[in-house]
DNA sequence: CGCCGAGTTGAACTGAATCAAGAAACGTGG
DNA sequence: CCACGTTTCTTGATTCAGTTCAACTCGGCG
């Protein structure tokens, strides 16, 4: 549910936002596997994730590269073309059949013309992916291969028995030989 | 000027919207060494720079780690803080003499709450942070200490000639004695 | 049954950290 | 304008976390 996005559900405008945008937000079932966004193309969808877990990613120099992970209650996308509009060089991936809710752009665009007092939902939203982001930086500079895994695991329990190795590896940056000797004690 | 935070100066509403942050900015200066944030505080400033160089730091198992550098036309706050309202684990130090244009945050609250067409503005310059933000995420995950620097010194020629090469250094997540060595070639 | 993708394990290698010491630059007061 | 102390930068030796490459195991499935 969109809701789950926010942290602060006393604001009534919220509830009405929210709102808005289930109405707006078109429910869609993909197959294990499946690519939700193609690398290349812009990306016109914010995705809920209803049930299910999904993933973005790119190839750099050849390898696949886990972006970002997102399960129920949790939002993904594309950011960069969500963005800025442009073609993106991730792809969304599906990792179990997964049923989310989209959120085009040029309907949100247009719902926050018509009422900018939603702007300030969108604001807080980015605040908080920007917060996050600035976590993952000091993640990465000062904490241990196995820090990091152990980081990612209290964020994501199941994560481990849902997806492979190698994607988990490739998120917190570290070899999956490495990762498998970790979780090896 | 606030200005050159924007890239698209087409839309006449985001001339508006500058020229009233304009009027309800306050300049100051500051002398080299100054703090104009201290950590443990909320920050209630967005600064841009007009003339000068600033960075946000913190510690960090006693160890002074540069989070953040900004010049001339550039912005600068401690991001946590001046986001979530909260004590902020940076500083904000200013590395030369420097002049500043000091936004207040509840001024500017006060001001998108009157007008929340502006809300779209802050989004943009939320939305270019955040792609910033997961750019320099790739660049710890898939460049050596060498790459990093080159990428830093590209984005920021004259730095190497304003800072210590200790904070350049815990910028791009190494040490000293490495980053030395790698310009030494 | 044999294949295939995913995970594990081993051995050699390497980029960068750490520790330690010395050199250079900087600024402050006399 | 020089002398001194402090801060910043460099250089060397050693160590280590994590990579890479390669071989091997395991479980599922046609």
């Amino acid at each position: 549910m969109i809701l789950n996005q926010f942290t602060d559900l006393s604001d009534p405008a919220l509830l009405e936002f929210v709102n808005e945008l289930q109405g707006i937000a078109e429910k869609r079932s993909y197959k294990k596997n499946e690519l939700a966004h193609e690398e290349g193309k812009v990306c016109d969808h914010l995705f809920f994730i209803e049930k299910g877990i999904a993933r973005t990613f790119y190839f750099k120099d050849g390898k696949d590269i886990t972006a970002h992970f997102a399960t129920e209650n949790g939002s993904i996308t594309a950011i960069d073309s969500f963005i800025q509009r442009k073609r993106s060089k991730y792809s969304l991936e599906v990792l179990e059949d997964t049923e989310m809710l989209l959120l085009s752009y040029p309907r949100l665009q247009e719902l926050l013309d018509q009422k900018p007092q939603y702007e300030k939902f969108v604001r807080l939203f980015l605040e908080q992916i920007y917060v996050d982001l600035a976590q993952r930086i000091e993640n990465l500079l000062f904490y241990t291969a196995k820090e990091r895994y152990e980081l990612l695991i209290e964020a994501f329990p199941d994560l481990l028995q849902r997806v492979n190795l190698g994607h988990i590896a490739s998120y917190i940056g570290i070899s999956q030989e490495t990762l498998s000797r970790i979780r090896g004690n």
